[in-house]
DNA sequence: ATAATAAAAGACTATTTTATCTTTTATGTG
DNA sequence: CACATAAAAGATAAAATAGTCTTTTATTAT
């Protein structure tokens, strides 16, 4: 379903969402270690969404990346999309071209509702929703 | 989602499905040329799928590859975690180790019904019924 | 100013997936 | 039997993804 960069980002981002805010920062060797995933990597992850403003970023002594207030009401989709492309929810689960509900593969009306529905799930929750659901059941990441 | 072989290898067994049985057989340069896919690619999954008797196939003159009565009446579902694994449809999609319901990752509830419905549509229609739509729908493959 | 810190950027390596090419084995036909 | 056909098998190659390491730039504190 998802690239490894997109699940690492997505962990990342909930990360973000729970321990930081303007003051408090997370660096990525903290991130890294806490997620236990590949250091080197996850900076890149963190880079690119932080040049597509999903994430907020400072240098120096005390820096470090961390969620802003308004990049808490963004939807998971914009996330996904941007670490996956943004074709991650429609394109064709065979890989035909111009899949669709008057030219569908064989799998599509199967397919389709399912990943349409993982995709609505995704467009209508915010980082600050899944946030909250984290802390209140105590969900790992 | 899938991968390409098995992209490839579902559309293979699809066009078995429509194209052949007992008497008549289907080359691998034939089916490639139909489904527009990599012929020595398709070849090897091919003869994955034959080695796990998910297809048949005979060598020489007139030879190729067909489908029996018996596989017409497998689900796809078989088809699929033979050539992408028996984790496609339950292996977490943040790739978090022991994702259930009791421990779920941050996307769980969200995503597990979704993949579940899918693998649950495979699970209960057989390559013939695919065959059969197709068929009747003219639907591409 | 200098030093320390941490992200940004770039180059490089490894692994996996996808794809190609060649040789071998089996089988049917003249 | 010789020959053509076609899958099986094996060896390589190319591309994409994943992961590492080093250098540069910005920022803070001493």
């Amino acid at each position: 379903m998802f690239s490894k960069t997109c699940k690492y980002g997505i962990r990342a981002v909930l990360y973000l969402s729970v321990h930081t805010d303007g003051e408090n920062k997370a660096g990525v060797k903290e991130i890294a270690e806490a997620l236990k995933v590949p250091r080197h990597f996850l900076g890149k992850i963190l880079q690119m969404l932080s040049k597509n403003n999903f994430i907020s970023s400072s240098k120096g002594p005390g820096g470090g990346f961390y969620l802003s207030e308004e990049n808490r009401s963004v939807t998971m989709d914009k996330i996904i999309m941007c670490l996956d492309g943004p074709d991650v929810f429609s394109s064709c689960v065979l890989g035909l071209p111009n899949c669709s509900n008057e030219n569908p593969c064989p799998l599509h009306i199967q397919a389709f509702a399912f990943r349409d529905g993982l995709k609505y799930q995704m467009k209508h929750q915010t980082i600050d929703e899944f946030a909250r659901r984290i802390e209140r059941e105590a969900i790992r990441i």
